[in-house]
DNA sequence: GGGTTCCTTTACGTTTACGTAAAAGGAAGA
DNA sequence: TCTTCCTTTTACGTAAACGTAAAGGAACCC
């Protein structure tokens, strides 16, 4: 019982309420196993929780977030549906790259701000 | 009649509908003059959309976009409100810093999964 | 003068991502 | 035993950011 977290561990440690995490288990993205009522969370499923608020800081939706995850649980197959993703993956890439000019470009801003402001 | 504009070319030029635009209006954030009923842009107001954009692209809300706008507008003073305010800056800058690592990050990952699809 | 296109306002609907309250159960501590 | 704390499920509520009609006016084209 070392690497086994509660629900309010978990909410603690992230800054989110046990509702958030309920939430994201409804919607798929958590699977925790139970001790009689009471959710069990592994190493992984921690891990798992760290990756969807990534992804959240970022600006996925849950539905995105839910699908990268799956396409990192993917032994191997399934090419097919790999290669239209790809295209997603590429797209977001770009997505994020002009994300970060833009990052860059406010941090600059703000720093005129912050000097402004400082009279 | 050069560097006006409707709310159609705004719309086809930043790739969001009418509707859009004329919600940002309703929140205070675009206040065009009038042509009739019509509603005519000016340059600053298209710049000012396209700062609206970039900010929604960055995960700021509408509220806080309008913050931000009003603060490029102040002439000089207020200092009293703008210490606090530079506090949000800071706290902003260090949010889009980690921001700015998580989409490091990730677009390491997607090179991985690209490459790792790419059979 | 009919059709098309663009504009207007008003207003109800929708999705996402939770918040919040209610009612209840189990475990630990004074 | 009583209280407190953590947990559970169920379910209605909500804020943000628009979508989507509905109904109408003005301008242009043939």
């Amino acid at each position: 019982m070392d690497d086994l977290y509660s629900i309010g561990d978990l909410s603690r440690e992230f800054g989110v309420t046990t509702r958030t995490i309920r939430f994201y288990e409804d919607q798929g993205l958590l699977s925790p196993t139970r001790n009689g009522q009471s959710r069990i969370y592994q190493p992984r499923d921690r891990v798992r929780l760290k990756l969807i608020l990534r992804g959240k800081r970022l600006g996925f939706s849950l539905k995105e977030i839910n699908k990268l995850i799956q396409l990192y649980d993917t032994p191997e197959g399934e090419a097919g549906q790999l290669r239209s993703f790809i295209e997603k993956i590429r797209a977001r890439r770009t997505e994020l790259l002009v994300q970060k000019d833009d990052i860059e470009h406010v941090l600059d801003e703000l720093d005129t701000l912050e000097r402004r402001c400082a009279d």
